[in-house]
DNA sequence: CAATGTAGTTGGTGTCACGTACTAAAACAA
DNA sequence: TTGTTTTAGTACGTGACACCAACTACATTG
């Protein structure tokens, strides 16, 4: 919730730390996102569809939003020719969405100019202590993933 | 980005591991925020609100967004009773926006339960590690807003 | 005082999210 | 095979948000 001090010097509570690291983090993607002419959730939508196909429901669950909101951002990113609708084989009322070259083009360079930014924002962090950070958040992340059944590692088709 | 495996058992690169962090944190801060009937900006602006009574002016640079942006925002707080414009003594042009009771009741109970989730969040981590995680994270937030010439504890008016 | 700058609003446009209502295809029944 | 019921997706209306450009009113400067 982004607070103020309360403790000493320059050391923030676990709250203010993974709040503040949050919004920059967030702030940081989404000034890239929006050089290359994106908005966050394209940039979602973009991200997700890098190594899936998904139908529009699946991709309702994925980005967590109303399948009514998806018709919409398909539609939009379709009309810029960043995203394909394929009608399915199987399942004659369902819609398989795929990347365009150009936007597998576009997610590549956000993706890219994300990572520099990241990289620059641990960059003042020793090598050792970067991969502690890492560490750790890859086991809070782990953990909170398996306690609420979701695969973080999986590549739902 | 929320990338894929790449690497082998359950270790995330970083900035897979920091993207997947920002977006956990965001969404648990969204979803407390809406059961409260707040949007992400409202709450955004309703907690910086929480020590500072700044101008619209003010406001825009703190969220980061344009002055007109800002007119819309304070409106719809103010129009549900949240928030107060005031004429500045000062500056017969600005207004000073302040919280008002209800306000500062709707953004303590929001953070009183995304401190909640927080909590349970890093609660897998034992205590030494969860030391170790914020304060990394500090040192990174601090190094970053040092770098870009933020004080990150001030409580600017 | 006149010229310029600054604070804030207004109006227009576009994105995004939701709920409801609808069509069409599947899946399931009898 | 016929219904009947789910399921996938869209269409439509509404509201929040964000931007830009233009505008008013007050401040500051010369």
């Amino acid at each position: 919730m982004a607070r103020k001090p309360a403790v000493v010097a320059s050391e923030l509570s676990m709250v203010d730390a993974l709040a503040q690291l949050s919004f920059l983090i967030q702030g940081t993607l989404e000034r890239r996102a929006s050089e290359h002419g994106l908005s966050m959730i394209q940039t979602r939508l973009l991200g997700v569809l890098r190594d899936r196909n998904p139908t529009m429901n699946e991709l309702a669950r994925l980005l967590d939003l109303d399948k009514s909101s998806i018709t919409g951002l398909v539609a939009r990113a379709e009309r810029r020719g960043l995203v394909r609708r394929v009608p399915s084989r199987t399942d004659g009322r369902a819609v398989q969405v795929s990347l365009t070259d150009a936007g597998r083009a576009h997610v590549a360079d956000v993706a890219t100019s994300f990572e520099a930014d990241v990289a620059a924002i641990v960059a003042t962090l020793p090598s050792v202590e970067r991969k502690a950070l890492s560490a750790l958040v890859s086991r809070v992340l782990v953990a909170h993933a398996t306690a609420h059944g979701i695969d973080l590692f999986a590549t739902t088709s």
